[in-house]
RNA sequence: CGGGCGGUAGCUUAGCCCGGCAAAGCGCCUGGUUUGGGACCAGGAGACCGCGAGUUCGAAUCUCGCCCGCCCGACCA
């Protein structure tokens, strides 16, 4: 038996070493977080993976509603005028919008042939005359209704955020990572300066510094996009990259300055204090499910998901362990007033399905449940429960009194030791080539991030990823030691060190 | 969107070349024995063979079209 067989390795469960895509499907699907739908690119999130969307959603959410944001609702479809008015944000969104062109008035029982004619369409009832686009990002739906709301410098700011799905016709899917139709939340808010502006793309990136951080253990690093990845249509781009256990890098979270693009494609425009007409400054940032992708990639291991303490939809599970009826009234009656105290402190589930505990034992393991609590008659005629941990694997036992105090404490030290292990995993794999060659070699043996100087010239950073598949992540905010003055690549002065990855 | 591969029971797949009773393991249900790391025995249910056309006496099997998924390349939260 190898030493990972003992550790129960699941059955099915592809080795990450093996085989990380594999793995990463596999997971999610076993842990029965979400599923492909049947609909191309589009999937099911079920319960578990849901969970820990809702945990998510709501940090985040309390930390925008601290700092005076509020949430509203804008429609799903965008008229096709509205849509087409900011030209760079089009040429980046159109190859990905999905439109509607055709609704009612009759029944639609079967695929309407005929309307690839173009002409023919013009004569069917029920076409649009103007055509409807799903929302990839709500940018040019937001813009034409706030335009009525904003008149003056006393109606600024505005601080608005919604929660939502997105459509953007992917080819290439994955759960969580990229899929046709996700959710997330993205915030759109409306300025007087440019400054105040600026100041706020800056705060919402600190917000999700901290959920990434401190609700999910996922290390980042916050910098700026350069222009080749900075968002259609903004003057620049902020995010946070994170590492993933197979050294790819995942943007976790954007954060934009539009300066007055938007505002002068959709005339958003105020009076100032000295009665003069200005145009707005907004901004625009999201976070999707697809931290949740993130979160998955990494923490987890050979045994399936490691979860953080503050987003696992189940921080403890309790296994009671018995022979027979009498046992289980035991075990039962000892358990008792322990859930009972340990009600809305932990999250936790006494797994009573009828199975064997070894059976259930795999079951939380591979859910990543960060402590695993097994109570049988030896524990209960000891007065203590056994407590196993998921990253450590180790057993300790614990008295029963005190017990929630206890395992709160293990939670947060859990998410410390977590959080430790994906930095550390960071450093290790994060490097400072020295020249063109280290460069290529580091990308041609393996992966990881590339700390470098660069010229920050679009030709030159689209020759590396056409030669190397590596893109530039961001520009760290916070850049430790000394650089060299030339661009790593084409040997030019260098504008600015950036971080080179490939990634998701 | 191009190149390659695949879709057969809830899941993983065999059968397909060479057309002729749809099969196995896991899972599920019932009963029993078990229960501190994925149990065992016995019985049972479960499939429009991805969808649609065609060839044929006969199609899971051959042909064409479409849909869905996976892997590899061009675009992206």
């Amino acid at each position: 038996m190898s030493e990972l067989e003992e550790q129960g390795v699941p059955k099915h469960l592809t080795k990450m070493s093996e085989n990380f895509d594999r793995w990463y499907t596999d997971v999610i699907r076993m842990t029965e977080m979400a599923d492909w739908s049947g609909v191309r690119g589009m999937m099911v999130v079920r319960p578990y993976g849901y969970a820990m969307w809702e945990l998510i959603q709501r940090a985040f959410d309390d930390l925008i509603k601290e700092s005076g944001h509020e949430n509203a609702y804008f429609p799903l479809m965008i008229p096709h005028e509205y849509f087409v008015k900011e030209a760079e944000h089009v040429e980046g969104f159109a190859p990905e919008v999905a439109w509607v062109q055709y609704a009612g008035p009759k029944p639609v029982l079967t695929p309407p042939t005929t309307w690839t004619d173009a002409e023919k369409r013009q004569q069917e009832e029920g076409w649009l005359a103007q055509p409807l686009v799903i929302r990839p990002t709500s940018e040019t739906i937001i813009g034409p209704v706030m335009k009525r709301y904003i008149q003056s410098h006393r109606d600024l700011p505005q601080l608005l955020n919604q929660w939502c799905n997105v459509l953007r016709w992917e080819m290439r899917t994955r759960l969580f990572l990229r899929t046709a139709e996700f959710l997330w939340q993205e915030g759109h808010t409306f300025h007087a300066t440019h400054q105040e502006a600026g100041e706020e793309v800056l705060q919402i990136l600190e917000n999700y510094r901290e959920v990434a951080e401190e609700w999910l253990a996922i290390p980042v690093v916050k910098g700026r996009k350069t222009e080749v990845e900075k968002f259609a249509g903004a003057e620049y781009t902020t995010s946070i990259e994170a590492m993933m256990r197979d050294g790819l890098a995942l943007q976790a979270g954007t954060s934009h300055h539009f300066g007055q693009n938007f505002s002068r494609a959709y005339e958003i425009e105020f009076s100032n204090r000295e009665n003069q007409r200005e145009l707005a400054y907004t901004t625009s940032w999201g976070m999707s499910t697809r931290m949740i992708g993130g979160l998955v990639m990494a923490h987890g291991d050979d045994s399936g998901l490691v979860m953080p303490p503050r987003v696992a939809p189940v921080q403890v599970a309790i296994v009671p362990i018995f022979r027979d009826d009498d046992s289980r009234r035991t075990v039962e009656e000892f358990l008792a007033p322990l859930t009972a105290d340990l009600k809305g402190r932990v999250r936790f589930k006494v797994d009573r399905r009828d199975d064997r505990p070894g059976a259930k034992f795999a079951h939380w393991e591979i859910r990543g449940v960060p402590l695993r609590l097994e109570v049988g008659p030896r524990d209960v005629e000891a007065g203590q429960v056994t407590v196993v941990d998921r990253l450590s694997r180790e057993k300790t036992a614990l008295p029963a009194a005190g017990l929630a105090e206890r395992l709160t404490a293990m939670l947060e030290d859990f998410h410390g030791r977590l959080y430790q292990r994906a930095l550390d995993f960071r450093e290790q794999h994060t490097y400072r080539p020295k020249s063109k060659q280290e460069l290529i070699d580091i990308y041609k043996q393996g992966n990881g991030f590339s700390w470098a100087p660069f010229c920050d010239r679009t030709e030159c950073e689209l020759e590396i990823k056409a030669e190397l598949g590596v893109t530039t992540r961001n520009q760290p905010f916070k850049v430790e030691g000394e650089f060299g003055d030339r661009c790593i690549w084409c040997g030019d002065p260098a504008k600015t060190v950036v971080i080179f990855a490939r990634s998701y």
